[in-house]
DNA sequence: TATCCTCGAGTTCA
DNA sequence: CTCGAGGATA
């Protein structure tokens, strides 16, 4: 060893002096010596590394300036998982009450026990984050993950120069063999807005909000990129710990990390019943705005390690703490004009135009007022008006209400349009509908448009380079009327489209590698919808655009009939014997065929190559449904109530039927009469022998065998689950593709129908309902297990 | 007939 | 995510 003893003290002695000042400088927040003092010890020691290779440590000072660039985050197993905290929905003080009341529930606690000891702390907004200190020394850090795995973002924590390298420790204590610190790592707003300010100076592009610069600084893999940002750190809990004693109380816990040298937040308080807890939660929200950085709501702990040990989990989350938020952020902005937007089928949307305001971390200037009625309940919003806005469920930009003393004198108020504002057509809105629509139909060119849109959509078609620029364009310039002469497109037609919109819009110089860049274009265009061509059965039907089949409607259509042509020529009775399809339904699917535009717009798509990929064989259970008792029920007769269509079919099915009512009918007089009117009316006869045709054709095609007990069927089948959250690998298309394919069932939204809900990271107010309802919550391992999981076996 | 639940449709912003 | 409306159910 070449390294003079003297090098390897000093490079000692200056990390120590350095870790003593940073300690000071970033944690206590009272530095001692003058920054350009500071900056020499650093730079020294900086240059000792440099000149003794041998000496550099990972723990040292100097790494807070960052350096490596990795490929990707190693993932990390938590030694403990990192727990997700329950929400209290409640966002009156009564969350304290009800926490206390259910934490006494569960100790057995009598009215006349004394009150329980809480610990009360903020819920920071920013990103949870595994600290492992071993001997004392910090050695990795990972995010939170699925709570179970993370990923090793090590190197640019150690650029947080509020985190320590190494453990304080007390004269003569040995450092704990494993200590994981459990905390949050946040941007203080000044921090944020100055560095922000910068970026803005530098012509870059500022972060958007305190949590997500933290977020995504920590998930830069160039951790010199991480070390140029402003990150915090709070602890508040603890992950794996061997070696070392634990305090008593979560309190206690909290003090002793300080004592290590780990920032704490000062903002907390142990105090004894709900009255104080909701005391802390309204002091803070008093104060919250004067926070030098962003919370979202407060935590409630039990104090006592022993009590929490007791208490124990609910799947994965303590029944021993609650986050109790703030209500949503709300902001005051102006109502600068409602316009009005053309939906697919027509529907008259208004949308408000609002003076452009930061709310719940991001800018806002539309939102959604859904129809007239929504209009008049926030007041009869006028355009001049101050409105109250906040992101609803932290996302959608809804207007709460208006403030009545604001209003201007020349406000205007919103008037529904009587003509559709793109086509001129006259609007109708039906009896008892709340929504206004367009009357212009085909030739309302947003109607138009919308449905190509919604035809080539991922769900629907999937067409890829296929977005709303080039859709309006080509119904524009023409190019496009119907969704078949997509199909008909030649590399000419949209290089022409290109240049004419070009031209038109004075953009674009005609330079030779523009051209290029344009066939490349229409290239990749063509190629994503010639790969449309043979879609799903289900996806076919849902591109349509018929009203009221969305995706599932779609899948029943085609579970069920499973052939194209039988959904095409199915009469109404037909289809309403289907699941979850009733008379209304029924109606449009066969409206929306009977309708010569729709129907030779479908003949153009066959005719352009299109056709379903994964027709088959009805469903074996159609044959109970196709009873005539039950299309007798569904042909919407006057007085033929369910159980007199049974009588009728007793003695007549179809055919007959359309012959005439047999003799040996036992109908009472009146019922007879009401369907021998129906069978006189036009039509009506030659309907029901179309039906009793496409029915014998249908029912001959039926599979022989009962196909349900040939295929092994998992856990879930039968079952209904509802996704929420980021789930840890898998997308949420494809987990539910997975549920589905082994005969299970993905819902919307949580009722107590649901069996399972799948909840991932960032679980929203599902997961809430999910536990209000006591329905049970898994994670995508436990719901990959159940997929694998026989049948037979017990659901876990 | 009333009630509960699920589905469809429309929408925001980065 | 939210709303309204349609379907199933008691």
């Amino acid at each position: 060893m070449s390294t003079s003893v003297s090098a390897a003290e000093r490079v000692r002695a200056l990390r120590a002096e350095i870790e003593e000042h940073d300690y000071r400088y970033y944690v206590l927040d009272a530095p001692q010596i003058p920054d350009a003092e500071y900056d020499r010890l650093f730079r020294e020691l900086q240059a000792l590394e440099a000149a003794h290779p041998e000496l550099a440590s990972p723990d040292s000072p100097t790494r807070r300036v960052g350096g490596k660039v990795l490929d990707a985050f190693a993932p990390v197993r938590h030694a403990v998982p990192m727990l997700s905290i329950r929400t209290e929905t409640d966002t009156e003080a009564s969350g304290a009450f009800a926490f206390d009341a259910r934490v006494r529930r569960e100790l057995k606690l009598g009215d006349g026990a004394p009150p329980v000891e809480y610990a009360a702390e903020l819920k920071f907004d920013g990103l949870a984050i595994s600290l492992r200190y071993e001997d004392g020394r910090l050695v990795r850090a990972a995010t939170r993950g699925d709570g179970e795995t993370g990923e090793d973002v090590t190197e640019n924590v150690r650029t947080v120069a509020q985190i320590p390298a190494r453990l304080r420790l007390q004269e003569g204590r040995a450092a704990p063999p494993v200590l994981e610190v459990r905390g949050e790592i946040y941007m203080r707003r000044a921090d944020f807005e100055r560095f922000n300010a910068r970026a803005l100076a530098a012509g870059e592009k500022p972060m958007v909000n305190p949590r997500n610069g933290a977020a995504g600084s920590i998930r830069q893999l160039d951790s010199k990129i991480a070390a140029s940002r402003p990150l915090s750190f709070f602890a508040y809990g603890l992950g794996e710990v061997v070696g070392w004693p634990l305090p008593e109380t979560h309190g206690a816990t909290l003090d002793a990390l300080a004592a290590f040298g780990v920032p704490v937040c000062a903002e907390r308080a142990v105090v004894k019943g709900p009255q104080a807890l909701a005391d802390f939660h309204r002091r803070m929200g008093e104060r919250r705005a004067g926070l030098p950085f962003d919370i979202d709501g407060v935590v409630y702990k039990v104090n006592s390690r022993a009590l929490q040990e007791q208490l124990g989990f609910v799947t994965r989350e303590p029944r021993w703490a609650v986050a109790h938020k703030y209500p949503a952020e709300e902001a005051l902005t102006r109502l600068l004009g409602i316009e009005v937007q053309v939906g697919r089928t027509g529907a008259i949307t208004p949308v408000a135009r609002l003076a452009p305001v930061f709310v719940g971390g991001v800018t806002v200037t539309n939102a959604t007022l859904h129809n007239a009625d929504e209009v008049e309940r926030k007041g009869g919003l006028c355009i001049g008006d101050t409105v109250i806005v906040r992101r609803a469920g932290d996302v959608i930009p809804q207007i709460v209400g208006v403030v009545a003393e604001r209003r201007p004198a020349d406000a205007r108020p919103f008037v529904m349009p009587t003509a559709c504002p793109v086509c001129g057509a006259h609007v109708v809105r039906e009896e008892g509908e709340a929504v206004t629509r367009c009357s212009g139909g085909f030739s309302c060119s947003a109607q138009r448009i919308q449905a190509i849109l919604h035809f080539a959509g991922r769900r629907m078609m999937d067409i890829e380079g296929l977005g709303e620029r080039y859709v309006e364009r080509l119904v524009e310039f023409e190019y496009v009327h119907g969704v078949a002469d997509l199909y008909r497109l030649t590399l000419d037609d949209l290089l022409e489209m290109k240049r004419r919109a070009d031209e038109r819009d004075g953009t674009v110089p005609e330079t030779v590698k523009a051209g290029q860049i344009a066939t490349r274009w229409a290239e990749n265009l063509l190629a994503g919808i010639a790969a449309s061509k043979s879609p799903k059965l289900s996806r076919l039907l849902f591109a349509l655009g018929i009203r009221h089949v969305g995706e599932s409607t779609a899948k029943t259509l085609a579970d069920w009939l499973g052939r194209f042509d039988w959904v095409r020529r199915a009469p109404a009775p037909l289809l309403a014997v289907l699941p979850d399809i009733g008379a209304t339904v029924a109606a449009a699917i066969a409206d929306f065929f009977a309708e010569a535009r729709n129907a030779s717009a479908v003949d153009a798509l066959f005719a352009a190559g299109v056709a379903p990929a994964d027709e088959h064989a009805p469903h074996p259970g159609l044959a109970e449904r196709l009873a005539w008792s039950e299309l007798y029920a569904a042909l919407g007769i006057p007085k033929l109530t369910p159980v007199r269509a049974r009588q009728l079919a007793a003695v007549a099915d179809g055919e007959r039927l359309a012959d005439g009512l047999p003799a040996d009918h036992e109908l009472p007089a009146e019922v007879a009469e009401a369907v021998l009117a129906w069978l006189a009316a036009t039509g009506n006869g030659s309907a029901l022998r179309r039906l009793a045709s496409l029915r014998g054709e249908i029912l001959a095609a039926l599979p022989a065998a009962d196909i349900a007990t040939a295929v092994p069927r998992s856990a879930v089948a039968g079952k209904t689950l509802v996704l929420t959250g980021t789930l840890p690998t898998l997308a949420r298309e494809a987990a539910k593709e997975m549920i589905e394919a082994a005969g299970g069932k993905v819902a919307g939204s949580v009722s107590k129908k649901t069996d399972y809900v799948v909840a991932g990271a960032d679980a929203g107010s599902k997961l809430d309902k999910a536990q209000a309802l006591g329905v049970a919550v898994i994670d995508e391992a436990q719901l990959l297990a159940l997929l694998q999981l026989d049948n037979e076996g017990e659901t876990p």
